[in-house]
DNA sequence: GGTTTAACGGTC
DNA sequence: ACCGTTAAACCA
């Protein structure tokens, strides 16, 4: 007999080994054995057994790795359709499930059709919804139990949260009282028969994606092995995806209560009205600080710049201080007192002199935390103003530290704040330059742009300001009039033209190496062979937004794709005629 | 000529 | 991905 072996690694195999006489009623799919591949010893995955193999001299199986069997049929069916989507090798699909498996644990047969549900609330209730999602299950389970059978099985629950701080927080509100665990992205393969209910927090938030292979985005694994395993699902958020809003607007998931939260309207403020005014606030928000401070509330001002960083360049020739090994400008950190790269460990020293006219001539540029805090020095001598900055130790453990932490009159922070969602909450909150949001150039960033937006604002008790030049963005109408629906209207009629999810999809394959020449060939090469097809609609390459980053050179070629899997197949069959450029790595995302 | 360095191709 | 083989580049 012989088994079909794959390996966590980027080859496609299966390869094919010989099951000593003694181990063939063990060795079956879905068990781990050790093999000799090439001239190491691994732990591979058995995927088939056949009686015969188009390959001679097989080697054998030299032991099994675990007594009983790892993967269930349906966790093998899994890992085929996730590669196939994906664009994995089987062995890294099982390798990637396999890291993440807890005790194997059998699999509950249940008595009702799986489901899956959205619910809309504050961040602040979302412990309190997850609580009644739970309790609904203890009662329904209770009265059954009462009913038929005497020993019921107490029901399990698992909560993704996006991060550690927002699985910290519901660790701390949610009572003990029923079987739960918090996970976060990787949990999601978990997710299995043994679980009646899989709470999924804040499925938009852009962590839940993997961004080294493979590459898969959580919401998506979980509506994927909820319809292969059965079990319910209630995603709870403030503002979710748009993909999810689209599957309930379709009736592919229920809605329990209206889509639309019920968050105040924001206040925008549409900067063109105070073109002669100098600084960073506008009279609105400095109104509203002034009453936020008279009666001894806080107030959050949101600068998404990392601390106190800006753009550096020379007086005298206007060269640009850069990071040695990226693209990218470096940026000063006040708290650090020394320059310092955005996308890798480099650091230059605050003394640095330029390189080329050899003077320590620099100059920062663009809005910057210490403009805004001299700006609120000058209106509010008296207030605490604090900066909060990723080296700002959060001290959040318990909950009775918080007073210490949060001693400040204004807050000036960045995205880093929404760690203290349902922890914490101010008086007023006010985007100092929301167009920075609005201004990237990938389709997702009015989506991050809003998003970002109904969060702070549940932060806030009372109002929340937008500071903008671009008042008649559909982002912003949707948020100045508190209906939701106007934004997701209009992103799913431009997703729609665009080709993008949830109608069609784009794949991107990235080509990084240390030499920008083989690099660039490898990318074109294969964008010249994907476009012989006239099936497909690709890119050329292009130099990626950060064209170097930690020494790689990187290059990008987007497929437009109906159907993911097959435009897989396509882009996998293409890269694999094509003889690989070696120190040239290849990865594929997609819906980046 | 000997040694270091990068490219290539196979892994059942 | 990793490792052994092979070709090319380097140097005195």
């Amino acid at each position: 007999m012989i088994a079909q072996v794959v390996f966590d690694l980027p080859l496609d195999g299966p390869f094919d080994y010989l099951i000593p006489e003694h181990l063939i009623p063990q060795v079956v799919p879905g068990t781990c054995v050790k093999v000799s591949f090439g001239n190491k010893t691994k732990i591979g995955f058995v995927v088939g057994i056949l009686s015969q193999s188009t390959f001679t001299k097989l080697k054998p199986v030299m032991s099994l790795q675990d007594s009983s069997v790892v993967f269930s049929g349906l966790d093998l069916s899994f890992a085929h359709k996730f590669c196939a989507y994906y664009g994995c090798s089987l062995g890294e699909a099982l390798g990637t499930m396999l890291r993440n498996k807890t005790d194997h644990s059998p699999c509950v047969c249940r008595d009702h059709k799986p489901m899956a549900s959205l619910y809309c609330c504050r961040p602040d209730s979302y412990a309190v919804k997850i609580q009644e999602i739970i309790d609904g299950y203890t009662d329904s389970a209770s009265l059954a139990g009462s009913l038929s059978s005497p020993r019921k099985r107490e029901s399990c629950f698992l909560i993704l949260a996006p991060d550690i701080f927002r699985s910290q927080t519901l660790a701390l509100q949610l009572k003990g009282n029923c079987i739960f665990k918090i996970g976060m992205r990787s949990s999601v393969f978990e997710c299995d028969g043994r679980y009646d209910c899989v709470i999924m927090v804040d499925e938009e938030d852009p962590s839940y994606k993997q961004e080294s292979m493979p590459m898969y985005e959580t919401r998506h694994v979980l509506l994927m092995r909820y319809e292969m395993y059965g079990f319910d699902i209630a995603f709870v958020g403030v503002s979710p995806s748009v993909e999810l809003i689209s599957m309930a607007r379709e009736k592919q998931i229920k809605t329990t209560e209206k889509l639309d939260v019920s968050l105040p309207p924001a206040k925008v403020v549409d900067l063109s009205n105070y073109k002669f005014i100098p600084g960073l606030l506008s009279p609105p928000v400095r109104d509203a600080l002034e009453a936020a401070l008279k009666a001894g509330k806080k107030s959050i001002l949101v600068l998404n710049r990392k601390g106190s960083y800006r753009l550096t360049r020379c007086i005298d020739c206007a060269e640009i201080l850069k990071c040695s090994h990226c693209d990218s400008p470096l940026i000063y950190s006040r708290s650090e007192g020394k320059y310092l790269c955005r996308h890798c460990t480099y650091t230059a020293a605050g003394d640095t002199v330029c390189p080329k006219c050899h003077k320590p001539s620099w100059r920062s540029v663009g809005i910057g935390v210490e403009q805004l805090q001299a700006e609120l020095k000058k209106y509010f001598p008296q207030a605490k103003i604090l900066a909060f900055e990723r080296t700002t130790k959060p001290a959040m453990k318990s909950p009775e530290t918080k007073q210490s932490v949060f001693d400040f009159d204004i807050l000036i922070s960045t995205k880093a704040v929404l760690r203290f969602q349902g922890r914490w909450q101010a008086h007023m909150a006010a985007f100092i330059d929301f167009d920075a949001e609005l201004n990237r150039l990938d389709m997702r960033s009015a989506f991050n742009a809003f998003s970002f937006a109904l969060h702070i604002s549940s932060m806030a008790l009372e109002a929340v300001y937008i500071q903008t030049r671009k008042s008649p963005h559909y982002v912003l109408r949707s948020l100045s009039c508190g209906k939701t629906q106007v934004f997701y209207d209009e992103d799913l009629k431009l997703r729609r033209e665009c080709g993008f999810s949830p109608f069609k999809h784009w794949i991107k394959i990235s080509w990084r190496g240390k030499s920008e020449k083989s690099t660039h060939q490898a990318a074109w090469q294969v964008y010249n062979n994907l476009n012989q097809t006239v099936n497909y609609t690709v890119t050329p390459p292009l130099a990626d937004e950060v064209g170097r980053k930690r020494d790689q050179f990187r290059f990008n070629v987007m497929v437009q794709a109906n159907h993911v899997p097959q435009a897989m197949m396509f882009i996998k069959s293409t890269l694999a005629s094509i003889k690989r450029h070696s120190r040239v790595i290849v990865s594929l995302n997609v819906d980046p």
